[in-house]
DNA sequence: CGAGGGTTTGAAGTGCATCAAATAGTGTGG
DNA sequence: CCACACTATTTGATGCACTTCAAACCCTCG
């Protein structure tokens, strides 16, 4: 099969995604028919909650916010994605909306395929739908631990947990974390308000002693701050799972 | 294939479960192997967060509690189900432990099956891994709407939207509601203390003319209910799914 | 009838939201 | 390179929502 250079590079995209792994080059070809790579700017809009499904999207780069919004305009964040993170894939049972608004917070490469693709690939590979069900339930799992938080974990210390999950947890001694996007949207994302955001932050700093510089922040060790915010959670500090792509 | 009493009440129970929709009777034999049908009294554990996981447990009557504890000892309620439901089932994936504890909350019959007959049948039985796959979208919507109400609703609404999901949605007019297991336990359900609770139905009773008696709740006509709640929710009235088994 | 759990009520405190305003930071065009 | 405009972030002041601790009340069941 003769393949654009575009097609190409998103075969190779595919590879490297979880849900993916393990499908043959065949399989993948009929994914990632008609297909699109895009580049988008911040703020551009992919798609409304609402709207009919009609493609899967997976980050090739940068992030992407998914959202809802009340009849009275207040909006809550779902998720914030990069690399590797896939979203709209859902739509392919039962309903074909989106269950979200999904909009480009930072530059981004976005690959598209048909949501028809993929439901049509699933109904006949076994491995597709294994992966597939392996990724949700990850996903579901860290969905209970987001509620539990909420419920549980104070402003300070859900800031602590997402700083956690932002360090490669390989490192050890000095940390250095740089926030991947605005604080306004850290703070959405943690569901609490901007001002909330600086002030908790601050709490956290005199606590933990860690080392704020803009969207930088620095860390003497890594200790201080999982006993300060993994307190207040039921899963141990090397969180696994949390991170992970769909 | 001859068959206990007990076998056969299980298969016929599991037929009517959404994920097992459509498998065929040899299927339904080959997960209902060592299958145990048992009754339980309140708080019975079934098991602990981080036990390892063995079985999958079936609600065929009664109420369990899903739900995590803290180093500090405070709870968070993940769910509470009831006939129909499924959980301990995601552990088949990645993990062998269980991501939550179980306790049986009122009287109930209980289902559990091993763990290990689902996953070899999901293995070949596309079928069955695609319903499992619709219902674990469903799952998630559900979750999604659940971070959402406690980011954005206060706890009237919050409550309000829980009696509107115990509503026969084909009802109309005057509807009676009745509380299916403690007050506390709703409370732990909606991520709030038990006296927040009671004092944020006298709140919603005053804002919508509901009648509180014990556990019975009477509502003249649902729209003023609806208007109250849903007004801070992304969805519609009629939510769908949200209490659908999984 | 009394014990015990569930539920409500009261009083006080904490945490987060909100509104308002100051400050820092960024990108633009001159 | 500067001044301006605009946005992000911080800070202050205040109010409301929920929690906490305490105690009363109610209901059920032995």
């Amino acid at each position: 099969m003769t393949q654009t250079p575009e097609a190409e590079k998103i075969i190779k995209t595919l590879k490297n995604v979880a849900i993916f792994k393990g499908c043959d080059d065949k399989a993948l070809e009929r994914l990632a028919a008609n297909a699109h790579l895009q580049k988008h700017t911040k703020g551009h809009i992919l798609f409304i909650h609402g709207d009919e499904a009609a493609r899967l999207y997976l980050v090739q780069s940068g992030w992407v916010k998914l959202f809802r919004e009340t009849l009275d305009g207040t909006q809550a964040v779902v998720d914030i994605l990069t690399s590797g993170h896939l979203f709209g894939e859902t739509s392919i049972f039962e309903d074909d909306i989106y269950p979200y608004s999904a909009e480009v917070v930072e530059p981004s490469e976005i690959i598209s395929i048909p949501l028809t693709n993929l439901k049509t690939e699933i109904e006949t590979n076994n491995k597709l739908a294994l992966n597939m069900l392996s990724a949700m339930a990850r996903y579901r799992r860290q969905q209970d631990r987001e509620i539990e938080h909420l419920s549980i974990q104070n402003a300070s210390q859900r800031i602590g947990c997402f700083l956690l999950r932002l360090v490669n947890q390989s490192e050890d001694g000095a940390v250095t974390i740089h926030l991947p996007y605005d604080k306004t949207l850290v703070a959405s994302r943690l569901g609490m308000q901007p001002e909330t955001f600086s002030r908790a932050l601050a709490k956290l700093r005199d606590a933990t002693g860690l080392n704020v510089k803009g969207a930088t922040i620095e860390l003497e060790n890594l200790n201080q701050l999982v006993s300060y915010s993994c307190a207040a959670c039921s899963s141990e500090f090397p969180c696994k799972d949390l991170q992970a792509a769909e």
